[in-house]
DNA sequence: TATGAATGAGATTTCATTCAT
DNA sequence: TATGAATGAAATCTCATTCAT
C-alpha cells in the first residue's frame, strides 16, 4: 500500500465503492465508474489495491468495521433487556440512515454466495451472535428472561429482525417491502417503528407459560 | 442433438438459470454456462426467451410462482393462530429443502436495488402483506391476539422471521450465520426450530400488557 | 434442383429474396427473413439453393434476365435514334415502376466490389455496351449521328443517364437526389423526364461543330 | 503498442474504415477487421467511436467531406460554362484516383436504402444540385446556354455523369462497366475522358432548335 | 508518481446452416 | 419430403487490467 493518497481520497475511494458494489452487485460494478466517481485515476486505484475482487473485500471490510463500530459502542454500557434493546434498535436506525451504503453492501454480500460469504459470515455474525446470546442467557439466570427458550435460537430471531429492519431502510426491494406492510419509510418514524419492535421483543422474550397457564392458547 | 427441446431440458434450462443468477447473481450469470449446464446451444436459449434481462425475469417469475403456490396452499384452511404459525413454518421450511435454488434466487433478487426490484417487491410482498394484516387484525377482533399492537408491524416482524429462517436453508451466508446463532443447519433440525419460533411468535402475539402488570419490565 | 416447389411457390421465394437483398445488401440479408416472406420454410430454401451466397445468385439472375428482355424487347424493332431513345426510357420508366425490387437489386450489385461483380458486369453490360456502340456508329455511318464523336464513349454516356434515371425511380438515395435536382418523384412525371433527356440526347448527338462555326463556344 | 493513439493511427483507422464499408458494405463489414487493418485494438476504436454504426457514420462524414471541399475548390472560381466543366471534371478525375476509398464509400451509401440514406442525400446533394441549378440558369440569362431547357433536370444530367464517371474510377462493377464501353480505364486517359465528355456537354447544353431548324432530326 | 488510453480476453447475441422428425 | 428448432461459429461490444507517458 503506497502512501500518496490523501486519507480524503483513500475515504472517497471506499465511498464510491461501497455505492457501486451496494449498487450493482461484486460483478455488476464498474472499476473505472468507481474510479470517476471518486475522482481519482484507475490506476491509482489498482496501485492502492489489488484487482476487484481485493477492493471489493476493502469495501466490504469498511462498511463491516463501520458497523461493528455501532454495535460495540451501544453494547459496552450496561442495561436491562428492554432498555438494550432499544438503544440497539436506535443506534441501528441511524446507522441506516447515516451509512445506507455500508448496509446495502452487507446485503448484496449477504446475498452472493461461495466460500468467501461463509467466511465472512463467520468473522461478522459471530460478535453479535456470542454478543446476544450470552446477554439472553444472562437474562435468564438473573430472572428477568423468560426461561423456556434457547438463548442461541431467541438471539437469532432477535437479530435477524434488527438485520430486517436495517434493510427497510436502505435497499429498494426491502425498503417497499415495509411500506407494504407498514406504510411510509423506516427513517421517516423511527419512535413508531422503535414501540412495535420494542413490544413485539418485550412479550416474546419475557413471557412465561406458567404466567398464562389460565388463558386459552390461540 | 437436435431433438426438439423436450419439457425436460426446458425445466432444466430454468432451473439451471435460477442456480447461476442465485450463486452469481444478474449481472454475474454467464448465459454460456447456463445453456451447458441445461445441455442446450446457446441459440436455443436465445431462441426461448428475449436476452439475459428477459431470461433473469423468466426464472424470477419461476421462483416467485413456485412460492406463491405453496403459501396459497398453506393460507388457504382457516385455523387458529398458533396452528396457522406452525403451518406456515412447516411449508417454507419443506419449500427450502426441496427449492433452494428458488429461495436464493428470491434473496438475490431482493439485495438487488433499481425500479425493477421495487416493482416486484409490490407484487411478491403485497399478497402475504395483506394476508398476514388482516388474519392479525381478525385475531385481535377475535380476542385471540393482543390488542396493544399494531397489526401491519408486526406482520412485518412475523413475515420477517419467516423470510430469515428460508435465507438459512439455502443461501449461504444466512446459514453460516444459522449456525452461528443456533449451531446446526435448520433443515437437520425442522422440530427444534419450529418449537422455538412457535415460542417467539406465541408470546409475541399473545402477550397482554394487563396479563403482567404486576411483573416488572425488565 | 428438386422438383417439388411450386412455380408459385419459386416466384415467390425469388422476390422475397430480391426484396430483401435490395434492402439489406447482399451481406446484411436475412435467409430466415426471406423464407418467410416467402411463405416457405427454410430446409426448402436450402433444398433448392445452394447456401446464401448461391441464392443470392439466382435472385441477381432473375433481376437481369427481367432487364436484360425488356431491352431486348425494345431494341428489336429498327427506328431512328430519337425514337429508339424514346423508346428505351419509357421502357425502363415501366420497368423500375413494375420491378422496383428488381432495379435495387442491380444498383446494389454495381456498388458491392470484387471479382464476382467485374464478372457480373461482363455479362450484364457486355450486351448493352455492344448494342448501343454498335447504333451509334451505324448512325454515324448514315450521316444520322455527328461524326466527332467516340460511339463508345457516348454509347456510355447515353446508358449511364438510363441508369440514373431508373435508380432514381427505385433506390432511396437516388430518389431524393432527383427531387433535390428536378423536384417530384421520376415516375409521377414521366412525359417530363421523356421530354428534358430526350432534348438533352438530341442535341448531345447530332450536334457537330461545323453547323455552329459561327457562334461563339460558351 | 500501449502508446497514446498518434494522429496518424487515427488516419489510418477512418482509412481502414472508410476502405472496409466501401468493400462489403455497412453490414458486412468486420469491426475486428477494420481495427486490425489499422494497427490498433477493438477497444480503442470503440473508445473513439459509438458502435459500429457510429464508426460507418464518422467514415462517411470524412468521405464527403473530402468530396465536398473539392467541389468547393473547385466552383470558388467564375469560368464559362466549358471552362467550369472542365476543372470539375479534372477535379474529380483526381479526386477519384486519389481517394478511391471514399468514392466507394459513397456509391455503397447511395445504394444502400432507409431514411438515413435519404437524409443523406438531402446533405450531399443538396448543395451541388443548387450550385449547378443556379450556374445554369445563369448561363440561359446570360445567352450562353440554350434556352429550352429545365435547369433542374439538365444539372441532373450533368451530375449524373459525373458520378458515373467517378464510380467508373473507382468501383469494380462501374469500372469494368466503363472498360466494356471505352476501353481501359478512366484513370488512365482523362484527356480522352475530358475531351469526349466536354464534347458531349457543350452540344448538349448549347445545342438551340432555331439553329438546326433545317437538319432533319434524326 | 499518477494518469487514463490502450489492450484483448471474454461476454452477449445473431444467424447461416443442418438434420431429426 | 418438408419443416423449422437446434446448433455453434462468429460477430459486436465491454471492461478489468496494464503500462507508456
Amino acid at each position: 500500500m503506497l502512501k500518496k493518497l490523501s486519507a480524503e481520497q483513500l475515504e472517497r475511494l471506499l465511498e464510491a465503492g461501497v455505492e457501486e458494489f451496494a449498487l450493482h452487485g461484486s460483478a455488476g460494478a464498474n472499476m473505472r465508474a468507481i474510479a470517476e466517481r471518486a475522482g481519482i485515476s484507475v490506476g491509482a486505484l489498482y496501485k492502492y489495491y489489488d484487482g476487484k475482487d481485493g477492493f471489493f473485500r476493502a469495501c466490504l471490510g469498511r462498511s463491516l468495521e463501520a458497523l461493528e463500530a455501532v454495535l460495540a459502542e451501544v453494547t459496552a454500557e450496561e442495561a436491562g433487556f428492554k432498555e438494550y434493546a432499544r438503544r440497539i434498535i436506535r443506534a441501528l436506525l441511524r446507522f441506516s440512515r447515516e451509512h445506507a451504503g455500508y448496509v446495502r453492501l452487507y446485503c448484496t454480500l449477504a446475498a452472493s454466495g461461495g466460500e468467501e460469504a461463509v467466511k465472512l459470515a463467520g468473522e461478522i455474525e459471530g460478535i453479535t451472535a456470542r454478543l446476544y446470546t450470552r446477554y439472553i442467557a444472562a437474562g435468564q439466570a438473573g430472572g428477568d428472561l423468560r426461561r423456556d427458550m434457547e438463548p442461541g435460537m431467541f438471539a437469532f430471531f432477535f437479530d435477524s429482525l434488527l438485520m430486517m429492519v436495517q434493510f427497510a431502510g436502505c435497499c429498494d426491494y426491502y425498503r417497499e417491502r415495509f411500506r407494504l406492510y407498514c406504510g411510509g419509510n423506516p427513517e421517516d418514524q423511527p419512535d413508531r417503528l422503535e414501540r412495535e419492535l420494542l413490544k413485539f421483543y418485550e412479550s416474546a422474550f419475557t413471557f412465561e407459560e406458567a404466567d398464562v397457564s389460565h388463558r386459552e392458547t390461540v
